[in-house]
DNA sequence: CGCTAACAATTAGTGCACTAACTATTCGGA
DNA sequence: TCCGAATAGTTAGTGCACTAATTGTTAGCG
């Protein structure tokens, strides 16, 4: 077999992690999305939850770094949870250019019904905790890969 | 250790699978932006242009099935790769339902320059032929489950 | 034959994600 | 002290992804 046609079988789509992982993505996701329904969340909201309640309040720019997601993208979501009345969006005393998220009463009490969630999910996804953090562990490997790359 | 302490500990953002895939995800993508930006294409694009080479022409019906995609996400998708001039898009022959997506040469002839792109990449993310394989059996089995989930 | 159900694609509407440009604030050195 | 650079968020613009509603076509059954 030639180098060109193993290039070729590459172009394959069933050979692409970036396309397996996309679906993948896409597909845990959708399966979240029933459970999250009842919380009333989408899944990048429950993601902006967890961050909360493990600490709370911080700023946009730390959530930003805990979620790996980019503030632009974050300063709508949080305006959302704020009208659902789960955060609250205040300047930072001492440093107006900074703005503190926090969880209201609402946003912290959401926590016990939250509790279920990650419970549910393994069953759903046929997964146990063994699995699940080799899971974990191979994308975290990734993940580092994919960022020194860019 | 309590179980209830156990569904707390399950909380962790850095416990959970959704969250390390969507990162994943975003950054592998990431990662291959400056890549195709060569070729012209998003990553989406990247992945119906795949599936074009494999198999052209194909209804919009059959591109969603092998991308796992909702027509309503591939219709202004193609109509960008038409503009760009990579594919055309003409209702079947026989069944004026189905829109027939097919190469244009210069779509057919992008495929030479695609060749190089999945060689750089294992390179970038730092992976072996034999990882590449066992990560994609692993998101094989997730994207199984997780659609099975639904 | 004609009517209804199924089918294929598109449109409308919402929310995410990213880049680039912009505003307001703070910091730090000449 | 003041001025320019750095910092923190927001806004604008593009593209994806999904659901629900719509349009047009086909098929099948009475």
């Amino acid at each position: 077999m030639t180098v060109d046609s193993d290039r070729a079988e590459d172009l394959l789509l069933e050979h692409q992690l970036c396309f397996a992982l996309s679906v993948a993505s896409r597909s845990v996701v959708a399966a979240y999305k029933p459970v999250l329904e009842g919380l009333g969340l989408t899944h990048p909201q429950y993601l902006v939850m967890l961050a909360l309640w493990e600490q709370s309040p911080r700023t946009v720019k730390e959530l930003g770094e805990a979620l790996a997601q980019e503030p632009a993208t974050l300063s709508p979501m949080l305006k959302r949870l704020e009208s659902a009345g789960l955060v609250t969006r205040q300047r930072v005393a001492g440093n107006e250019r900074a703005l503190a998220i926090e969880l209201t009463d609402a946003g912290a009490a959401l926590r016990e019904r939250a509790l279920a969630v990650p419970g549910t999910m393994l069953e759903r996804l046929e997964l146990d905790r063994g699995m699940l953090q080799e899971l974990n562990a191979s994308m975290r490997r990734l993940i580092d890969a994919a960022q020194r790359a860019v």
